[in-house]
RNA sequence: CGUGCAGGCCUGGCGGCCGCGAGUCGGCAUGACCGGCUCGAGGAAAGUCCGGACACCACAGAGCAGAGUGCUGGCUAACGGCCAGCGAGGGAAACCUCAGGGAAAGUGCCACAGAAACGACACAGCCUCAGGAGCCUCGGUUCCUGCGGCAACGGUGAAAUGGUGCGGUAAGAGCGCACCGCGGGUCCUGGUGACAGGCCCGGCUGGGUAAACCCCACUUGGUGCAAGGCCAAACCGGAGCGUUACGGACUGCUCGUCCAGUUCCAGGUAGGCCGCAUGAGGGUCUCGGUAACGGGGCUCCCAGAUAGAUGGUCGCCCACGACAGAAUCCGGCUUAUGGCCUGCUGAAUCA
RNA sequence: UCCUCGGUAGCUCAGCGGCAGAGCAUCCGGCUGUUAACCGGAGGGUCGCAGGUUCGAAUCCUGCCCGGGGAG
């Protein structure tokens, strides 16, 4: 499966999910999700700001969601758009805490976030 | 042994499993797919402080101003970088640091203190002589005034008109001498040169600050790959200014050349490809050079993403390893940081 | 990617070679029955950091650190 068929890249996308989809914040992260009503696989995006560390913690932050959320269980639906957004303190909780842990608040957050769209 | 100094090197390795980017080969269910193989961050990729390459702006122009650099010789595509020297300063030493041209071209500044801070002259003061007065042991001594001589002495200060010693004198003074310092020379020797050593002259003719203005020498057009080029899509309405002018082509000025438009409002597109990785390239051998570096031979292809790829986990090696992630590309500088090796020093401390 | 501006008392800023200042805030005293206002006084500073130039640096020079703003 492809990775990058499975991210947001335009920013058109990404400001239609801001102004049109639900969101969900943690102390760590916030997650907006937007149904875009097609049967296309759920895709990714990413915002980690310059406040969250240096390019190596950045990067390492992007790493670490982008794997959690291939092994989200379950699945999120297929034709969904999520974003997340990480907080300055997520390099500290990663580091304490492990990959593992911020997997179970992004599973958290995205579940609470689509059921607040659901209705 | 510990300490200090200098230089060089590396940036965990091997194996298993899961996962990512690019290239290439193959498969068929031709796709935004699957599989095999190969490659896949740094010494600083960083800060963006210099220098280039490249691209566009006029054919990349001229002059001034502005800006930058500043011991000498060399290296380099170039540099504010590097190497080797010279001089000055620091350290016990190994060694380190230095924007290190010009102050008799001119201007400014030198607070406070101090007699005086740029011209030196005055002030304060010292001395001979003359006159007057007092004391008096009648030899002198003190004070005042005057004609002269002098520049040693002056509670300062970062800095005070060469320093120390001897001679000299009424008191003194480079006035004379010795040593040190300073300035000068069509001078001599060595060196490409900065400069060093010597000789002779001047007896001294006065400071500091140019990282103050400045002078001198040299360098210097601007903007930056989101440069710039191509394709596709969309909008292709209205008003004003101008049409020998204004405006634009780096900021200021002058000249010259070129451009035909340009300003505001409204509306619209913000997708793909190229640039984009074979280069002042790396490794190794050899030759020249004290070295930086250069010449030659052989050999290698070594990241090219575009919401932006290198990680997770397990085992072993004594060890989680430190700082930290390419975005057009190179040469440096600076800053952050873990470890290893080599050579040198011998102050203090310990033995 | 690139270009700019700034950092001085708790806050907002001035000072640009010679003992570091103003306003507001804080504290003390006065006025008032009390508070505010007002009057008088006091404390508070590695001038972002490190070197250098100078007799002397917040000021000049160089290198860093941390903020703010802007262009495409």
């Amino acid at each position: 499966m492809s990775r990058r068929r499975h991210r947001i890249s335009r920013s058109g996308d990404f400001d239609a999910v801001y102004r049109k989809g639900t969101s969900s914040a943690g102390r760590h992260l916030v997650v907006y999700t937007f149904a875009r009503g097609d049967d296309e696989p759920a895709r990714l995006g990413l915002s980690v700001s310059r406040r969250v560390g240096g390019a190596v913690d950045r990067n390492r932050v992007k790493r670490v969601v982008r794997e959690q959320f291939a092994a989200l269980d379950p699945a999120p639906p297929d034709g969904i758009d999520v974003i997340v957004i990480a907080r300055p303190s997520v390099m500290a909780y990663l580091q304490e805490r492990g990959s593992e842990a911020l997997g179970e608040r992004l599973m958290e957050l995205v579940g609470e976030a689509t059921k607040n769209a659901a209705p």
